[in-house]
DNA sequence: CATCGATTCTGAATCGTTTCATATAGTCGA
DNA sequence: TCGACTATATGAAACGATTCAGAATCGATG
């Protein structure tokens, strides 16, 4: 089960390596007759290039690494889109890695994308990465947060301001009449999650008269927002909350399931629900999910356009990419 | 910006290249003292193994390449989990393509994966691959079809028995007491949907007075299934189905949307819809959607580990491992 | 027809790791 | 102290593509 190599085409076509490989990345430079050759011989013997070869020889792949934080929330996919689209654009291809999470696995993912000597690595990060950050910069390998900014990382980063995010959820909670508000999402250790209670306690603060609670959640999964919402059903009427503003799309699909289907409280008359996101499936659960909207495509389109940018040129700085979310408002807050 | 090499930290910590590459791939026969040596030594240099050149030498990745049909798609989400979990536990490292149902894109990712020289390829592919189950066989590359059965393609595969699957939709809405009943899906040259299909007409065909009608869209996603819906939706009243079995999910949550959302028409009194895949997002629909379940997971395992088993035997025939769906009703099929 | 320049070709050197035949050190029994 | 082993360590060769300095070829021109 020998390979063939490009020795084996040049024997074949009757010309040198060299040659071969000038047709393989350079055909311009090659006359009519031999490219003919060549061209002839690699389909006769099926070459195909070895990428480990040109890797090792032209120092790095074409690959840009993704490491997300979870394949299930479509969210993630979204951006992997966007970055899949950027980067194909640029010839380049997306090696993804999913962290679940858990920064074993994050770990993981970032070293296998260092021995791999990945152009560059788009990163979502769970908990403290400065050290990670400034070692792949010492490496020379290109390195932008997506979803998350950190300061003074020495990284990049494209993010959406989710402490305004966070503010417009709830302003519009208040608007609508709600004073008892839960925030439910979590780890709190995540600063996505963070910022957007901390938005959420601003927006309480402009008023005297409404209280938040927080409850944190282990995850932002589907499950975890039933689990909390099954919680709130089994409580007190005197302690219910009359709004809640989840972390995420995923959380609040959760949640809004077990009220209705414990039909234990209607959405929004007893208590109204917005996320986070606005994930396809929002529009299309139960009660349509009010939801605070990124623009999540173009996060990855303009990480990897950062990647490539990094790349192309070694003195371009540090840049800090922060959107604007939009607040998009249905059923489940507006009786 | 050079990178640090085997041959620097044999020079660091005194010894041979030979004992570090010993250190890094058979700690257990280099002697204690050295050992600590070349750790520190790698430690001090911030070594990082270049992975193309150990490939090179070696000879082929610890990657297994996995191309999907579609990443937002949780179905395929779910299927690389069960594909990354088996990875992990054997010490290789999933690198995902998504085609996006393009078979020039699917062309893309096999061909990067056979530059790559990955240990195994999974496919779930789009049209007639033949041609490319041949051509890794002959390169020696493993590969497993997922979620689709190819007889005479000389690849082992792992699937559902989609035909099964489909009869027991239809057989489903037939005990429902519906008649009038349409498939929507497609494309048909899809295989997964073709044989959906065929279960359907199979179903249909042990009644005297049902029938089905067959309605084809471009694309498997939510989108198609809103643009179907609404075209449902427009008819005049005696051209209305009574009943819509979706070929996957995603459709028959396109589909409820649109039905609920210009309250044309009610689900399930109206129109009753089935789903396939039964995703998460199924259960938290507008109306909770039935399904057909399959062992999403464990299909990305299960083909995983024939992977895996055919790079530790050479000798390892061709298998069809094939399960069994799973009817799961819920309230969007039955008043 | 000699010369100059431009265009194409050639092939040895190189990238960084692993491998493996060979060398060396270490252990034990006699 | 001397073999007879075993356990470790060594370092040159190999993997296959790219690079680049220099050679060969071709045309045009005086």
């Amino acid at each position: 089960m020998k390979s063939v190599s490009v020795t084996d085409v040049a024997v074949r076509a009757g010309v040198s390596v060299g040659t071969v490989s000038n047709v393989l990345n350079r055909p311009d430079k090659v006359s009519a007759r031999r490219l003919e050759l060549v061209n002839q011989a690699i389909a006769e013997l099926g070459f195909v290039r070895n990428d480990a070869a040109r890797q090792l020889r032209a120092g790095s792949s074409r690959a840009i690494g993704l490491v997300i934080l979870d394949v299930r929330n479509p969210f993630f996919t979204e951006l992997l889109r966007g970055a899949e689209a950027a980067a194909d654009e640029h010839g380049s291809a997306i090696l993804l890695g999913n962290s679940d999470q858990d920064p074993g696995r994050e770990s993981f993912y970032l070293d296998l994308f260092e021995e791999q000597r990945v152009r560059g690595v788009l990163l979502s990060p769970i908990g403290d990465v400065r050290d990670r950050m400034t070692r792949l910069r010492a490496r020379g390998i290109p390195a932008v947060l997506v979803d998350r900014r950190v300061d003074d990382a020495g990284a990049s980063s494209v993010s959406v301001d989710d402490v305004a995010g966070g503010r417009m959820a709830v302003e519009h909670l208040l608007e609508q009449g709600r004073r008892r508000i839960a925030f439910v999402g979590g780890p709190l250790s995540l600063q996505q999650v963070a910022d957007r209670l901390e938005g959420a306690r601003q927006a309480i603060q402009t008023t005297t008269d409404a209280m938040l609670e927080v409850i944190e959640c282990p995850q932002l999964t589907i499950l975890d927002g039933r689990a909390v919402g099954n919680a709130i059903v089994a409580r007190r009427a005197r302690d219910m909350p009359d709004a809640v503003f989840a972390a995420n799309d995923l959380v609040a699909l959760g949640l809004v399931q077990s009220f209705v289907m414990t039909r234990g409280l209607a959405v929004p008359d007893d208590v109204a629900v917005i996320g986070y996101d606005d994930i396809d499936f929002a529009s299309s659960a139960v009660v349509p999910i009010s939801s605070v909207r990124q623009p999540t495509e173009l996060i990855g389109r303009t990480a990897v356009e950062m990647i490539i940018e990094q790349i192309d040129d070694e003195t371009a700085v540090v840049r800090d990419v922060v959107y604007q979310p939009e607040l998009v408002v249905r059923q489940s807050t507006i009786g």
